[in-house]
RNA sequence: GUGGGGGUGGCAGAGCCUGGUCAAAUGCGCCAGCUUGAGGGGCUGGUGCCUUUAGGGCUGCGAGGGUUCAAAUCCCUUCCCCCACACCA
């Protein structure tokens, strides 16, 4: 198997028949799938997105399209760094599944140290797992996103954002680690970690010479707050932003010191502050400074705005203190189901007993999602307003009269980055960002969206969201491999935002690699990619840059899972309106849901990840490519296990060996009822796949060209006395051979000179066969199944018999009348009419008893609808004679009309339905 | 929370947009028979329940309602699962 494919591999090569050259006397097609990114092998789940291209491009070659299929690799960014990383500080976890996992060579591990290396090896190790996977690429335009050429191109990119407008500058709050000086990511993190930054606003209540600042998620209950929370256990300050005195916890001031600066003036014990009171900004009351025990100084400011009415802490913190009648409790917000105070409420349902008591979390969340939710303002100015709307507007009301601010805090915390640091929040400085939000540009983006082809239609709304809802995009960190933002040479061009039209790149990259840095000009790529001609000497390569760029694009296809939508595709769509003029937007997304281990989710942890390599080792590149992306349709993921692979192999095998038997001869001689049935069945299924294919329905295109072809093949291989399969050969072969191009290669050479279909040296390269419509015929396959039906039947009436041998089976077909009496019923439709009219038949008539009957039978199963007579079904079963033989391995097979039969057991034939006697 | 996608037989997975031909394709699994020195493999049949010298009936496509002569398919309500939400490839 293996050396089969390594044969056709090897001679696809030679023949360098996937390496297009600009031709305009042919149609190109063009498409892409989203680069790998070398920082470990390639699995199963990896092979899915690049077969169901490989196959898109084959079928494109097969309708005579020139095709191009190139591919590069994405070292952009930190992973790549931080995987090398922690290889070379010897990490456990990360050698024991490249080791246990990938199975690679602990020498080989030992050597990826450097991110240069890891990204060699694995680049070639992908690329060698693609060529074994017989995936038709032009590899001669491969890149990686890091060489010379390509920063160039990228530069050209921000170039062009930037005059634009599209480029901005601002703060960004991100997940630091203090550490290592960083922006983090969950690759960073001890236990891979996703950070996740959540706002709060800090109110700030007048108290002495500044303000105390209350740190709150919910500050529309404001107006309920009936004292401050402090932890008088804890050291509280006062501190300068350089405005103002604000006093909160030391801790908080740490914490907080990587979003504000902050001076600390005197320090003061907690106890300190007790009972003395601070005053609500909004409500201007004044309220007292309390202990509690739930207040946690490093969180937030350190201080807390008790809201007993509506936060079950701060009611329970109230209770513990017995001064639960001391204070009123006031209402914000009424919740259906709940009196005026929800959070006592609940906390006396439940049991609450104390701040201490674990199910007070519950209780708080509980209350918080209701209250966000269904809750309704009964107080201030926003009265009425849902609890989320009235939150809005309340800190956007607090924020632009200097009453509050916002910070920033980890939400899943406490998080620790490998460097060792506790990841806190740091607002970035000097943050570039692309700007998504920009109307114009959005419109442009919805402009090209509505003109594309997105497959599965129905992602076509997770776009529309996505282009909607992106605003400003950080596109620059302070690390990573790539390349240099052009306007500020500290930071590096993050990996999402460089690789939007690295498609563009490909149609020159084969060229570009072999110039010199310095003549990749911004000149040179004005006239290459927007046709701009230039005073400027540009390089003598600048004319056929131009010409493959003017041939190849726009792009027609790109390929990537489903996991893409929300980013790369939509930045995808974005950059190319920027960029690019309308005609060289691209034309069409196709995208792909993930493959599962026999069920389940890939993942290092459950250590069941397949490597592609492995999996081609083990059963072959045809079987894994079919297995992979039959499973499912695209929209969905799709299971990968043993059994469904193992039937892929025998059925290949049962393919191969029906080849071997029957393709050598012509067959167009001495064609019987089971040669045409194959043959309609053939050309009918040529006709239905070249739509399929049109839209990549890849789960029905298997079911139809190997499943049901298989089927088809086995019931042939039982009906016909002398099977004859060239033609089904040739044309199948062609129509399969995206899926399994190796198996399909090795057929059309065993098959020698082509008959019914255009011969070509490969099968990769032929031409895929048109449908002859004469031979398909509806008849001849209602006569099939119609005798299949009758087998059924035989088979029944055996089982009901017990009986192990039969001598005779008989068949009768029903008699004539009973046709025109079906006839009578359809149009009549009612027992009344039917029966009225039927006896004008004479026939009929002789037969009324039975007649009634019958009506009532057609009646109830108005649906039968039998299309075909007598004389059909006679010419049918009298086909089957042989079948019936063998198959009920009976010595008489017995075919009789009904009208010719005094046997009683005939008068059971309706039609459609012949009497069967089995004896 | 917001947005999107789903819940079908032992399992996987079609069908549902364009209601009837759906007890529900196809595959796997399982059972039986044949083949075979056994095993594997192959072939044939069966695989919701009941009934039957026949092609019949009943229940059924997350739950509950509704529309209709007719619903897995349309409408409403409800429960559950999955994915995405940004500086991360």
């Amino acid at each position: 198997m293996q050396e089969i494919e390594k044969k056709w591999q090897e001679r696809w090569e030679a023949a360098r028949i996937f390496e297009p050259s600009t031709d305009s006397s042919k149609d190109k097609f063009y498409l892409t799938a989203a680069f790998p990114y070398p920082n470990s092998p390639q699995h199963i789940g990896h092979g899915r997105t690049y077969t169901i291209t490989d196959i898109y491009a084959r079928y494109m070659r097969l309708k005579g399209k020139n095709v191009l299929f190139p591919m590069g690799f994405h070292v952009t960014g930190t992973p790549v760094m931080a995987m090398a990383k922690r290889i070379a500080e010897e990490d456990q976890e990360v050698i024991e599944i490249f080791e246990k996992i990938y199975g690679i060579e602990k020498d080989t591990i030992r050597n990826l140290t450097e991110p240069t290396r890891l990204v060699m090896h694995f680049s070639n190790e992908i690329e060698s797992g693609m060529k074994e996977m017989g995936y038709s690429i032009d590899w001669r335009r491969k890149f990686y996103s890091n060489d010379a050429a390509f920063n160039k191109f990228i530069e050209w990119q921000f170039f062009k954002l930037m005059k634009k407008g599209y480029i901005t500058k601002g703060e960004h709050p991100v997940p630091w680690c203090p550490v290592a000086n960083t922006a983090i990511g969950a690759h960073d993190t001890k236990g891979d970690v996703d950070p996740e930054i959540e706002e709060m606003l800090c109110i700030l209540f007048r108290y002495r010479d500044g303000f105390i600042v209350c740190a709150t998620y919910r500050p529309e209950t404001v107006y309920g707050v009936t004292n401050i929370w402090i932890n008088e256990n804890a050291t509280y300050v006062k501190a300068t932003d350089g405005k103002r005195k604000l006093y909160m916890s030391k801790d908080a001031v740490k914490e907080l010191s990587l979003q504000l600066e902050l001076k600390i003036e005197e320090e003061i014990a907690g106890k300190q502050l007790i009972g003395t009171e601070a005053k609500n900004p909004i409500t201007d009351e004044l309220v007292p400074i309390l202990h509690a025990d739930f207040v946690d100084p490093s969180n937030g400011s350190g201080a807390v705005m008790s809201v007993p009415a509506h936060a079950p802490y701060d009611y329970l913190a109230l209770r513990d203190a017995g001064l639960e009648d001391k204070y009123q409790l006031k209402q914000v917000l009424q919740l259906d189901g709940f009196g005026p105070y929800p959070a006592k409420e609940i906390c006396e349902k439940i049991g609450i007993k104390s701040q201490k008591d674990e199910r007070a979390k519950d209780a708080t969340q509980e209350i918080y999602k209701k209250e966000a939710h269904s809750g309704i303002m009964v107080c201030g100015e926003f009265k009425g307003l849902k609890g989320v709307e009235a939150k809005e507007k309340i800190k956007q009301k607090m924020l632009n009269e200097g009453k509050a601010f916002t910070i920033y805090e980890i939400a899943n915390g406490p998080i620790y980055s490998r460097y060792g640091g506790k990841v806190s929040v740091k607002i970035v400085k000097d943050q570039w960002f692309i700007d998504y939000g920009n109307p114009e540009w959005k419109k442009k983006a919805q402009e090209c969206l509505k003109r594309m082809k997105i497959l599965p239609e129905k992602t076509r709304k997770d776009y529309e969201y996505t282009i909607d809802w992106l605003k400003q995009k950080a596109c620059t960190r302070s690390t990573g491999l790539g390349t240099k933002f052009p306007f500020d040479s500290d930071k590096m061009i993050e990996a999402l935002s460089d690789s939007t039209i690295y498609m563009a790149f490909y149609t020159i990259a084969h060229i570009a690699k072999k110039m010199k840095e310095e003549e990749l000009t911004e000149e040179l790529f004005d006239y290459v990619f927007l046709g701009q001609e230039t005073e400027k000497k540009l390089p003598p390569q600048a004319k056929e840059m131009r010409r493959e760029f003017e041939y190849w694009y726009p792009l027609d296809s790109r390929h990537s899972a489903t996991d893409l939508v929300h980013n790369h595709l939509t930045f995808f769509i974005f950059n190319h309106t920027a960029i690019f003029g309308e005609a060289l937007w691209p034309r069409q997304i196709v995208t792909n849901g993930f493959v599962l281990m026999d069920g389940k989710k890939m993942s290092k942890s459950m250590g069941n990840i397949l490597p592609l390599k492995a999996a081609i080792g083990k059963w072959g590149a045809d079987a894994v490519r079919l297995a992979i992306v039959s499973g499912a349709d695209l929209a969905q993921d799709t299971d990968f296990n043993q059994p469904a692979i193992e039937g892929i192999l025998a059925r290949m095998k049962f393919l191969k060996s029906a080849m071997e038997k029957y393709a050598a001869k012509r067959d167009d001689e001495k064609k019987e009822q089971a040669d045409l049935w194959l043959l309609s069945r053939l050309h009918r299924r040529c006709l239905k796949v070249d739509e399929l294919y049109q839209n990549l329905q890849i789960r029905e295109l298997t079911l139809e060209l190997f499943y049901n072809t298989v089927n088809d093949l086995q019931w042939y291989l039982k009906r016909a006395k002398e099977p004859k399969l060239r033609e089904f050969f040739e044309i199948w072969t062609v129509m399969v051979s995206p899926f399994i191009p190796h198996f399909a290669e090795e057929i059309w050479e065993k098959l020698g000179k082509k008959i019914y279909v255009g011969d070509s040296p490969f099968v990769s390269i032929a031409k895929m066969p048109r449908a002859d419509l004469s031979k398909i015929s509806d008849e001849i396959e209602d006569a099939e199944e119609y005798i299949s039906k009758i087998k059924e039947d035989i088979h029944n009436i055996m089982g009901l018999l017990k009986k192990e041998k039969i001598e005779c089976i008989q068949l009768f077909v029903a008699a004539r009348w009973k046709w025109r009496l079906m006839e009578i019923v359809q149009n009549e439709k009612s027992f009344e009419a039917s029966i009225k009219k039927a006896v004008q038949d004479e026939e009929i008539k002789t037969h009324a008893a039975e007649a009634q009957k019958l009506i009532q039978i057609y009646l109830k199963n108005k649906d039968a609808n039998i299309k075909r007579g007598q004389d059909f079904e006679l010419m049918a079963l009298n086909s089957a004679v042989h079948l019936l033989e063998t198959e009920f391995k009976c010595g008489q097979v017995v075919i009789k009309k009904e009208e010719e039969t005094e046997i009683q057991k005939a008068r059971n034939a309706v039609p459609g339905k012949p009497a069967i006697l089995v004896v």
